[in-house]
RNA sequence: GUCCCAGUAGCUCAGCUGGAUAGAGCAACGCCCUUCUAAGGCGUCGGUCGGGAGUUCGAAUCUCUCCUGGGACGCCA
């Protein structure tokens, strides 16, 4: 992969000292000490030599002192030495001709990799669970995921995104006892989630002062496994109608699906399952059920299947397993799934690793913090859940009165209104990956200033706003004779895109890509605030700097297809 | 009780394969639109990096321990 100025002046600069130094330390040991200081003035690039004290004898500083005094290398206009530093002053022209010639003739192929050679990664991302509300808990694992595929296929794999539907389950048994005891059709007709949702909540309040609720809706589930007409019936219909409300959510983040296999789909295909573990020796009786004993992973058993003969969510993601390797060949298989089902997976892994499955360590959990409100798990049993189709809506009409606001002639305010609302929410989400837990704030997630999704895509539209002024005929100077200090930063960003998307893809981590571009953004609206790019400046400047600004939209655009959003060129 | 994750500015978070003075955004206060979109820029204020010990030339970063919060721990997913 063709990388930015930074790295192969990082290479260049590590040979250089490796001969300085007789060789005593390798230029691939150098390479990995040298890092970016962490303030300007400090230039470029530093080493660090505390490391070669011992080794060469000398103190820090002088090992400092000595590569500086002797250093040339081209590309590097300064040394310094610093204490036991040595810091190196780049020539920003030669980064900028490399970077900004390669962002513009490769567009938004800029920073891709053929590292994946097409191989197949299956992401099992959002899957909401049907006859509930899309909450807010399901955005993450939505969002997270499907740009974690979009990031894949910048690195050459082919992402399969699997929406794995909770279809089925003991909850549809309560569902169904609570249809058929309180429901009643025509209000389902008129407002399926709400009314499917109430009537489950409702089913958990009775089912506290009735305990045999509990047992009907279980035999409700065995029902409807066994293929009971009625109990299918019913089933059918609920999924249908969630399907309808989800597509509109969907569609209003842009994100579709290659596969919709959710957890009925393997419903026929779990007795081979459970065959299979029989015929390894692996099932065990316990307590009526039936388990796989993991003892000597140090994990509590893994339940196949219970009492009374009906199948788990273990049962039904091994199936799932089975089936997207047969299917699909994966060469890792992703679930962009909560925290909290940690041990599930590690349960999953260990129970194919006895099976001797050799793709079982293929299996990837990526977990992700819950989305708390006052500071607890929001549960949809009880009823306390934030809809996201609401949020988003919300937002969307927050981002029309913006426009309303400040740029009231703009032409496709509907649109640029939905992009601008729809990556606000997004974005907030994105920026901040670990596996902290988030406390749900509407004020915060509908916030369109500072280090926000419509900040970045303003920047976007800020930059695309100067080139449409300039009327430029995207002939593009190969030489950049004019840059100084204030275009430093934005090169030196810009460059660092590639690495920063290959990190993000090895660490599963999209936050790594938001972060940048809100790094870039910053240095670009700095840029614009103190340097003028069209008036009172000679052409040749003029050229030089529309080209840094045509480089800057492509990789901030790039950066927020990543993420899954859309960057309109006016707002 | 056992295991897992987290604790950095008033709030939300970066930084964590150890490196120079711990950075942003929000909030507060003060500036900057006759100049390329002020959803912007500039400045001020704000920190015993949860506490303690250890390893090291050097620790927010690694180890141990304690405290706090959250989660998981067999017939829910």
């Amino acid at each position: 992969m063709e990388k930015g100025g930074n790295v192969t002046m990082i290479t260049r600069i590590a040979s250089t000292i490796n001969k300085m130094v007789n060789s005593e330390i390798t230029i691939n040991e150098i390479e990995l000490l040298i890092e970016q200081p962490k303030h300007a003035e400090q230039g470029d690039l530093a080493l660090p030599c505390f490391r070669f004290a011992r080794t060469m004898k000398l103190a820090p500083n002088q090992i400092a002192a000595q590569i500086a005094s002797g250093f040339t290398c081209e590309g590097v206009i300064k040394v310094e030495a610093v204490g036991g530093y040595v810091n190196f002053f780049l020539d920003i022209l030669t980064i900028a001709e490399n970077v900004i010639t390669e962002i513009i003739t490769q567009g938004n192929h800029y920073g891709d990799s053929d590292a994946g050679q097409g191989r197949a990664i299956t992401i099992d991302l959002s899957s909401p669970n049907i006859a509930k509300p899309f909450s807010m808990g399901h955005l993450r694992s939505t969002v997270i995921g499907n740009a974690i595929a979009n990031m894949l296929e910048k690195n050459g794999y082919t992402p399969i995104r699997i929406n794995h539907l909770g279809d089925w389950g003991t909850q549809f048994g309560k569902l169904i006892t609570a249809y058929k005891r309180w429901g009643e059709e025509n209000k389902v007709r008129q407002d399926p989630i709400r009314e499917l949702h109430q009537l489950y909540v409702y089913f958990h309040q009775q089912a506290e002062i009735d305990e045999s609720l509990e047992k009907e809706g279980r035999q409700w589930f065995k029902c409807l496994e066994d293929g009971d007409t009625e109990a299918v019936a019913l089933w059918k219909w609920f999924r249908e109608v969630s399907l309808e409300a989800f597509s509109r959510v969907y569609n209003l983040m842009g994100i579709s699906f290659d596969s919709y296999h959710g957890e009925a789909f393997y419903n026929d295909k779990m007795r081979a399952v459970v065959e299979m573990l029989k015929n390894a020796d692996l099932l065990e009786e316990s307590e009526g059920a039936k388990v796989v004993r993991l003892d000597d992973e140090g994990l509590p058993p893994c339940l196949i299947m219970k009492s009374d003969g009906a199948t788990l969510y273990a049962t039904r993601d091994l199936a799932a397993a089975f089936y997207r390797q047969d299917h699909y060949a994966f060469a890792v298989s992703l679930y962009v799934v909560g925290n909290e089902q940690t041990l599930h997976f590690k349960q999953l892994i260990a129970v194919l690793n006895k099976l001797g499955v050799p793709w079982a360590n293929d299996l990837v959990h990526i977990p992700f913090g819950m989305i708390l409100k006052d500071g607890k798990k929001m549960s949809t049993r009880k009823g306390k859940v934030v809809l996201l189709e609401e949020v988003l809506e919300q937002s969307i009409q927050m981002a029309h009165n913006a426009i309303m606001e400040k740029n009231p002639s703009l032409h496709n305010r509907k649109q640029v209104a939905k992009q601008v609302g729809v990556g606000a929410v997004l974005f907030h989400d994105l920026k901040v990956f670990r596996q902290n837990d988030i406390e749900f704030s509407l004020e915060d997630m509908l916030r369109f200033e500072g280090e926000t999704g419509p900040y970045v895509q303003y920047t976007h539209a800020r930059a695309c706003s100067i080139l449409r002024k300039a009327a430029w005929n995207q002939e593009y100077p190969t030489s950049f004779t004019t840059f100084g200090k204030d275009e430093r930063a934005v090169v030196k960003q810009l460059a660092a895109f590639p690495e920063e998307v290959e990190k993000a893809v090895k660490e599963w981590d999209p936050s790594k890509v938001a972060k940048y571009v809100i790094d870039l953004s910053q240095d670009f609206n700095h840029y614009y605030a103190h340097t003028s790019i069209l008036q009172g400046v000679k052409e040749e400047e003029k050229a030089q700097r529309l080209a840094l600004v045509h480089a800057v939209s492509i990789v901030i655009k790039e950066s927020l297809r990543l993420l899954g959003m859309e960057a309109p060129e006016e707002m």
